[in-house]
DNA sequence: AATGAATGAGTATTCATTCAT
DNA sequence: GATGAATGAATACTCATTCAT
């Protein structure tokens, strides 16, 4: 009867989905969620309008998406350094060169940062973004307990230091997002020499 | 009328526009510029939506004034760190502690960071305000270069250090957002630790 | 302060309300509510769409308004017959010349024919209406129960000869709709002729 | 292909026609033309949305054969009460119970009442609508006259006093759609009641 | 100057219709 | 024929801005 090929059409659904994910980000992440048109979106993907509503239900749905994935996909990332076999230093020196250039870092940074903040955003969603956030920092932690441990990262609560050390993060990549002109060469040494003793 | 009117009018004039300006920052810290209505402003501020168009010709006024404000109060701050009669690292505790808890420092940290990264703000202005936050970190880089000559602070380009720490600071405000959970208690030292030696 | 006139704009805003039921109301009984855009609303009241939902939340809070209104101003013109110091025939001869030339009374019934049956009404809308309904019947029902003690009105249920009597009408009137080529001239007589014995 | 493959795949074609239709007559009687969907009709039909236009070219093609079948129906129906061998009364007795219980009587009924009031609907669909209504009287009004004939039913245009028994059903129809709350018990002599002298 | 009603352009969302498979 | 993804025009509702009082 169907004239169709199912797997076929589930796995061009699938990645329907995360084109308009991607663009979402990006257009997202420049310019913020309220000041994003559906018509962006959509233009950004190379789709009509009214296809992305067949694979979300609304904007604030693409916009829970897009913070869920980006918050698991950054816990990946800082997991992966925490599993590093490397000395704390080259733990951090990895995770702080790749999440500067990964490729949706900023973008990430940029949409979380609007979750935690803004009123205009859900509180559900604001709560939520704020506790996954805190529980991120915890490889980030480990890391730095590491280094206290092997002698050469400062003292301190590493927790505090983690938070520290990530905010920097963050500040320095939202002084950095992409079209804006670069303030200064930040190379990782720069940044981790701060957690030197 | 008596120049004595005139000058009252003006004063007048120039307190409701304060006012407005005052209400203003703290709903668009809050919400973000698009998610703020003319009307919530008006109603933070106690007056009526027609008669703040009487103080400012649009909301994109209002916001630029907000920005050219906030970076004009936040240079006259840092000066006022610098010119301090202290050692450095007591005019680092100083602009630290008092940034911190200022009453309208999370605000204008909120306000600027969207007015430097969102593309719905022309771009002249996230220029003019990029612009005007390197040249706002020249204060800073004095301080902390005062330090290293004092032998207390880290060595390096004490441009990119000041980079680094306001970077630091604005993260760690735009997760202590007023509303939003404290996330750590963050001292003064603590994060002018990073800086020593 | 205030250089309006609060009880002035009080009347105007009651006014502008009736206006837009009014408009509303013979919009929507000639094309039914979903075919009836706000524009043709606000059109046909004289105003811009943006100051409809000044004064109603949604189209549905209109149709509400609508249905409600409907079905007060029937109960309260069905009563008025019950109590007119006539004779059963005269009182259901008023009864049945008023409604049917009435000004609104074929908009009423139109609309109140919609709620009733369309499953694009909320449940609990076509319930109160399908309630109330019921309820207004009981004046008709007592105008016919005063025929058959007077023994000019056939015998039989008092209730369910009132529903016959009133859907009869309602069939009649949704034949004779404005616009609608006129079908036949029924006079009242023709119709109260059926209750007679 | 064969002759018979030919006819075979027409009789299917058919069939699917009248599925489709049937399944449209539900819908849309229930929630009106312009609240139902195409892709309620086909899930209804239990086919898929593409699939309905390769038997109508419109939504509003559907609803004309969905008019015109219904009308067709109807004639057949009074007819048939018509070219009955019994009494007038008797005639009048299964028209009633007939078309009351009929397993597409309301629905019918529900969707020339739309079709005939709505200005949504375009002119020349109403003016059909009303000139077979009209026609349609006809079979019953030679009923009326015969029973007048017979001396059992009242006296008067015997037109006219199709008419008002016609609009009576129409109107009690209306308010016995399948789903609402049935009113009253009104059985078919009771109705009929009316037309006795 | 102050008020808030009025305007209408702008945006999210829906849905009839088309089309590639 | 059959399917359902894709398109885009249409419409409810919002909100910056204007204006009469």
């Amino acid at each position: 009867m169907s004239p169709r090929n199912i797997e076929k059409d589930q796995r061009l659904r699938d990645e329907r989905q995360s084109q308009i994910l991607e663009a979402a980000m990006h257009v997202i992440a420049r310019r913020g969620l309220p000041a994003t048109k559906i018509a962006d979106i959509a233009s950004q993907a190379g789709i009509s309008v009214g296809n992305v509503y067949k694979y979300f239900l609304s904007k604030d749905q693409i916009f829970k998406a897009l913070v869920e994935n980006g918050q698991r996909e950054y816990r990946v990332f800082v997991e992966e350094a925490l599993q590093l076999n490397a000395s704390p230093y080259d733990k951090l020196y990895w995770y702080t060169e790749n999440w500067l250039v990964y490729r949706n870092g900023w973008a990430i940074t940029a949409i979380l940062q609007y979750a935690r903040t803004s009123e205009a955003v859900p509180h559900e969603v604001t709560l939520a973004v704020s506790e996954r956030f805190i529980d991120n920092l915890r490889p980030m932690a480990a890391i730095i307990a590491e280094g206290q441990t092997a002698g050469i990262f400062k003292n301190g609560d590493s927790f505090e230091l983690a938070l520290i050390y990530v905010s920097m993060m963050e500040g320095l990549i939202l002084h950095s997002i992409p079209g804006i002109q670069e303030i200064a060469t930040l190379t990782p040494d720069k940044m981790i020499a701060l957690l030197l003793k």
